[in-house]
DNA sequence: TCCGGCGCCGGGACATCCGCCCACGCCCGG
DNA sequence: CCGGGCGTGGGCGGATGTCCCGGCGCCGGA
């Protein structure tokens, strides 16, 4: 017979049909897991937890309408007994940080094995945190010497990336320096400084390094 | 007992494991279909053609290496009778003419239900060609009047579209009017004319719109 | 056939904007 | 205490964006 642990019941939020389909089929067929529920959106994840309260969501990040990261937060807060698992590409490089600052329990990517998936599920529901070995690594590395902690961004001081952010949502000069209450030419030589660390020499650049980088949404 | 017509072999190539997987045990649970083989590249997809010789090959655009489009034109020029079905995200705008041109059989849309991946593999063994009704729509669009062919980019004129890219891509206007071997008068008259028609007042704003429409990579 | 429109090309003049160099305080850690 | 990083600024030259202008080639409608 089974052991006291009641299989867990998790839900999909994928916008990606074929991927939510595939995905519960592959769990569907693992006995150790029970899919309750798929959504397609944010809107629709939070609203499916609040009706059949799993006990595991299975979140992307990147979808329309509420992202990832909003969905997560509010099931975060609204149903704290609901763990939740990003389970998401290795592209936009610090999301990761945001998601598990809103709540979330554990970062596994798309390109893993599906044993990986339901093992991750199981430690998330006993408590455990997961992290795919890459984003942990990534995160050793931030902590450790190796790289200093804001060194993920090349170096770059608060400030800059502050004014990197504005840049990037195509804020002209002066109006991110009424936006911050200083100088135009203290802008400028922030963002001059900022070319120099990025080894680039030009605006447009410094707007596609911010979005390779997730600072900014395109 | 079976049709005459034997089950089409198929293979899976796309860069997410767990998407290959989840669809491969949606196909496999499906008796009008057999999977064959799965690659995680275009190298790797090629390779394993040549090797198993599938009916149709499921080929996502997007992957690290070889893409998509370039396995595409391999495999349509080296194994001819082995059909292509493009299986992908509905974001790069333009990159299903792309992948025509390169040989493909059919375009659908990961965004679908596994029903609809299964009857367009049997069609495309069948000889038809597929598309996702809203990849159909907008080729139609671009045939008919209603939209002109290149009215999708809001107007924009080709030339415009081909300086608005290589401004997307951090040139300087004499760096494009060096490119295009014109004047640089006339790249600032054409990027001055994009602006206007994007509503847009700077060059940073171009960036993020050439993003956002797939024209370039980040 | 002619003509008007449009895309593409280029010029001039002007007002900014941008990127770069230099400099000054401030604070903090060696 | 002092060297260095950080945030702040001024000045300058080049790049960028805007508004004019004209010319050429092409196409479709009158």
């Amino acid at each position: 017979m089974n052991t006291v642990v009641a299989v867990p019941r998790v839900v999909i939020v994928d916008d990606q049909t074929l991927f939510r389909s595939g995905l519960a089929k592959l769990l569907e067929a693992d006995e150790r897991i029970c899919v309750v529920g798929q959504a397609a959106d944010g809107e629709a994840g939070v609203e499916l937890v609040s009706r059949v309260h799993p006990d595991v969501v299975l979140m992307d990040l990147k979808m329309p309408g509420l992202d990832g990261v909003g969905a997560t937060r509010r099931i975060a807060t609204e149903f704290p007994e609901t763990k939740i698992l990003v389970l998401t590409t290795f592209d936009a490089e610090n999301h990761f940080i945001q998601a598990l600052r809103a709540g979330a329990s554990g970062y596994v990517l798309k390109d893993s094995e599906p044993d990986a998936i339901v093992s991750s599920i199981l430690a998330v529901v006993s408590g455990e945190r997961v992290m795919a070995t890459a984003v942990a690594n990534r995160v050793l590395d931030m902590l450790t010497g190796t790289l200093a902690p804001k060194e993920f961004y090349d170096g770059l001081t608060p400030r800059e990336i502050e004014i990197l952010k504005l840049v990037a949502e195509g804020m002209a000069n002066k109006q991110i320096a009424y936006r911050l209450k200083i100088s135009e030419k203290t802008v400028r030589n922030h963002v001059s400084n900022t070319y120099d660390k990025l080894k680039i020499v030009d605006r447009s650049q410094a707007v596609l390094y911010a979005v390779r980088k997730g600072l900014v949404e395109p």
